[in-house]
DNA sequence: GATGAATGAGGATTCATTCAT
DNA sequence: AATGAATGAATCCTCATTCAT
């Protein structure tokens, strides 16, 4: 269903095998998403994709394996876009800590299921937790240790606090495409619609610079 | 477990159903709380109540009933700790925002389980949220539109900005119980800590109070 | 609930126990009536007396025993009359085997669940059946053996016909009170209104006296 | 076990699925018809099957589905062979109204568990009744309609008692198979022999015949 | 690759019954 | 006599998975 997704399959007419294996992963997605892991059954999944329930087991060996491709599927293409973004960082081109920001929001906006089906996997606890997602915190946390050691925000706050705070970023990103249906339910207002999710980018990626400290108070630099 | 109601248990050796209703809701809670709805079975919480599967449903009509019980016991001290520092900022005695995250974080600090429990809900999406969580996240975007009229906030945000710095704000702070125990694990912090606790309520109520323009900051402004 | 038994209520203010007692027969018979005894839950009885499931242990010691009680206190009487017109007959001053009919009518009148109760028990088949049905039904057919020796009904029809035309009386008479809610729905009228019972005591009356040849060939007696 | 549908197995092997369905509908058959509904459990069904318990949802999606299923099959085609009589009474061709009493007793002879099953379900009362048996039954009373304005019964009877002269030989055919094994155990008899049917068909369709004045009024025929 | 059928394990809930109070 | 609590045994039904076709 993602739009994502669902444009390539227009694009490239593979095989119709992995075609099946791709509405799966779609559908799952959608389902993992909404109701989490134990409340999603395979037959909801197959239902949606317009399969009878043991064809899934062609393409998936288990309910826990096609919940780990779902879980790649979805978390890879952010992992590698913050790792480009990180890697920049690292180089010392990273020009103000609001880029990462901003790229996140921008492969979050892409794939709006996906805060939602990491949330679901952070609450299912620590030992639990896919090797994936700890992929995914981790370098989150480096990042701060790198500017904190080495960017302006040295000077305004200590190295542990900085830690703490891109903890506080993530949770407001994600946290923002988590409660966005039940927002919009409340006030009337998507925060999914383009409009708002530039204006939101804008502030966190404000608020992230204001708190880091970053170029704002470096003036002519 | 959570310490506020056991304590009531030595005080008032109140009827042994009642005790036993409440020792489920603490394994319920528990196990919600880790687990979320689906993930949960009535059979898990009458194991760890030390009863047999039947008994429960003498304390309890259903599954459902049981969870909504949970969230009620579970939300409604907090909502009303919440509401009482509201409504002295209504009345002109809200001395700065950070207030509201002290008590907040307090309230979280108290029943540290309670968070993973409102994300679960919160996930579980907008019609079957509980009744009760929507009266928990309405009065806080309520706050934020009290603030934006009569705060030093309105100098500096646009209202509508304001309701989304408050979602902000709710996701930090329910983000960080959600992720203590994940956090611990990679970086042997354990955030539930009464220091580390201390020390972020204090961090929150800085960066509120800096975004909000608190008034003790603008002194003679 | 049938109004006999509570009559009895009003009239005799017997001791608490059996007062209750009774009515747990009350509602057993409407509620074994109504569903049979697989499809009645003591929970059911309970609570249309107005108690708690285990306090109708007090009075019955089992489902079984309850059961028991109810059949024997609704067929007891309708065997009694029953007895008492056959007894009459194999006298000598059975005037006309209508009059068979015209007391078994009366007495089913009277407790019109009742023969829903026997139905139902009639239906759970040879083997289950309580030993109290099976000494409601012997005599009927007994009755049909005197009636064949020695009425007039042995000039027209064969002995072991006459056994079954007794059995075709009392499905007609037990089906007659059984079917009455559906008629009642289907065609708006109450087969159990007085008017309509007198009507049908009459024609079933003629229909066995014209069928087994009575005061029909008695002429002017 | 019913002979017809055994039957159809010889002549038309097929698919498995159907039937094994098939093989469930007949011991569903069985023991709805000899416990009633809520006596039978699914499991007492699978077991007569002999498949395990959820294989049985394979075939049918519920207890009630199944119950319903049972009736359908078991009704229609006596409904169809009464239909057919009475579109002939209906045309002017029905010679005598013994004629359907012969119908139905054939067709009810060649399912003799059928009579049991309409009982129970009888029994169990106006709304729950199955819409099939409403329509089972209202056309008899039809049937009376017709033969009441036309017939030669019409001399004899009121219209209204005509109606339940048509009661009372439904009562009479289906209790005469619902009793069958109770009397057998009483009597010795076994009233579900060819001998005794054909010879009780013929009593029953003689009583009819009297009742309604059919041959009174072809006179010497 | 798809599916009808089958199934062990389990899931929520009910039931008749017991027992201490 | 009444009842809150407890429970073994069932009850209907679902789930993930397998397998022959």
């Amino acid at each position: 269903m993602p739009a994502s997704h669902a444009a390539t399959n227009s694009v490239l007419p593979r095989r119709k095998g992995e075609l099946t294996a791709e509405r799966i992963l779609d559908a799952a997605e959608d389902l993992f998403a909404e109701r989490g892991y134990a409340g999603t059954t395979i037959r909801d999944v197959s239902a949606a994709v317009g399969i009878r329930n043991p064809s899934l087991y062609n393409h998936f060996p288990s309910k826990d394996a096609l919940y780990a491709a779902v879980l790649e599927r979805g978390i890879s293409p952010v992992l590698a876009a913050l790792s480009a973004v990180g890697a920049a960082g690292a180089a010392g081109t990273l020009q103000n800590p609001g880029e990462l920001v901003e790229t996140m929001m921008a492969q979050l906006a892409e794939r709006p299921k996906l805060p939602r089906l990491i949330q679901h996997e952070m609450l299912a606890g620590g030992e639990r937790l896919s090797p994936m997602l700890r992929a995914w915190i981790t370098p989150i946390f480096e990042q701060a240790d790198h500017v904190a050691e080495s960017g302006p925000a040295a000077l305004r706050w200590e190295p542990e606090q900085l830690r703490l705070l891109v903890l506080a970023m993530y949770n407001i990103m994600v946290g923002y495409f988590t409660i966005a249906p039940l927002y919009k339910e409340l006030n009337g207002i998507d925060l999914l619609s383009p409009t708002m999710l530039e204006e939101q980018t804008r502030l966190f990626s404000e608020v992230v610079n204001a708190l880091f400290g970053a170029l704002a108070s470096d003036g002519g630099d």
